[in-house]
DNA sequence: TCCTGTGAAACGGTTCACAGCC
DNA sequence: GGCTGTGAACCGTTTCACAGGA
């Protein structure tokens, strides 16, 4: 069953769940590749290969079953239960994903918030009470922390990220601008608002020949 | 000049020039692409091939002069000048990247500040104005903006491309999380934190085969 | 007939290895 | 001798095209 698959083929699956519950919801029973492929930007050919490392779902000649194949590749995603998050850094950008619905809804279950701001410790966030930094690892300990997000400053980034993955996170979202180092068997998913900005002044400043 | 430069490439282009500014700033005068690759993670073959591809900056027995290669790599990348920014959306996220201090530092300057709540309209961010929605498209041009960082919530997401781009947007960082539908001229580079969380998910469930 | 599942071909990006210049 | 610049080999991913089941 595991194989070698690429992160392209998994983002691609998370794309394909978001149109799939779109047609769950708008009630169509069944969809084709050409059809996903459509809504999604991509082949049909993309699709059918994607899906064909995890399994055969599909009918040839009628398509996909809608409810089934989410179903499926929900389960591919490791979304079937819950995720519980902890969210390290309290400030503006931790704050917005505090806040932020989608995550909320796709079973990513924020349940420790830590800040150094003494100003901050102790505020009452929804159910989740702030805690001091010197709590971190506790707090992931006894709150059975799968993955936690990293919204610090640059110069913080790797201690803190040393610190969640010796209390046994082993899935890390990072906002902190730089490269991190973490163990092989630790996943790290930088967020880098700089890199994605400098990206698009390169194509812009290339005048516009396609 | 312009071949086929791939979107990683220049991703890479962007973090080797932090490390040529950190190593500015520490007073190191030349360095090699050995050692860079060592601080940014990658291999030093290809670091000498991406930099090819836009020309000669080194020295063979040399290596590269910090200063220089720092000075050429922040104009190919268009960072010579300063690009002038919309945010559209004065939300959680809108705030928070509003004052993020590494736009700015590197010469992304929020010059239009939109939404279209009415509490917000009006109110003063620093020295820019929130718009209210109607005036996007002329505060656009008149501020001459090149650039638009899309932060609304995902039903508002097309429909605010659709008019940055109407008022001679070329360059969009989107936050909606759905795929949007922009001219073959512009470019849209997607912030998806919902996808991130999902590879994250993928890779843990998988029981921890490397 | 229709549409999936999948080997095979094509493509593009990365790594290798060395010629060439300091 | 040291390190860059680059063609060639390699490798993973995407696209093609079609066999095969509904």
């Amino acid at each position: 069953m595991s194989q070698k698959i690429s992160d392209s083929t998994i983002r691609r699956l998370s794309v394909y769940l978001r149109l799939l519950e779109d047609l769950e919801k708008a009630g169509t029973p069944t969809v084709s590749s050409e059809e996903l492929a459509r809504r999604g930007g991509t082949t049909a050919a993309q699709i059918r290969k994607d899906l064909s490392l995890f399994g055969s779902f599909g009918k040839r000649g009628l398509g996909y079953t809608v409810a089934e194949l989410a179903s499926r590749v929900r389960r591919i995603l490791g979304l079937s239960g819950a995720w519980r998050v902890a969210l390290v850094g309290a400030g503006r950008i931790g704050s917005a994903l505090f806040a932020y619905p989608n995550l909320a809804s796709r079973g990513f279950h924020i349940v420790v918030v830590v800040d150094n701001d003494p100003e901050k410790v102790g505020t009452q966030w929804g159910e989740v009470r702030i805690r001091p930094q010197e709590e971190l690892e506790d707090a992931i300990r006894s709150e059975k922390v799968d993955m936690a997000i990293v919204a610090v400053p640059v110069e913080a980034g790797q201690s803190v990220v040393d610190r969640v993955v010796s209390a046994g996170v082993r899935g890390i979202l990072n906002f902190a601008p730089t490269p991190l180092q973490v163990p092989r068997d630790v996943w790290i998913k930088d967020v880098n608002l700089v890199i994605e900005m400098e990206a698009l002044s390169y194509a812009l400043s290339q005048g516009g020949e396609d």
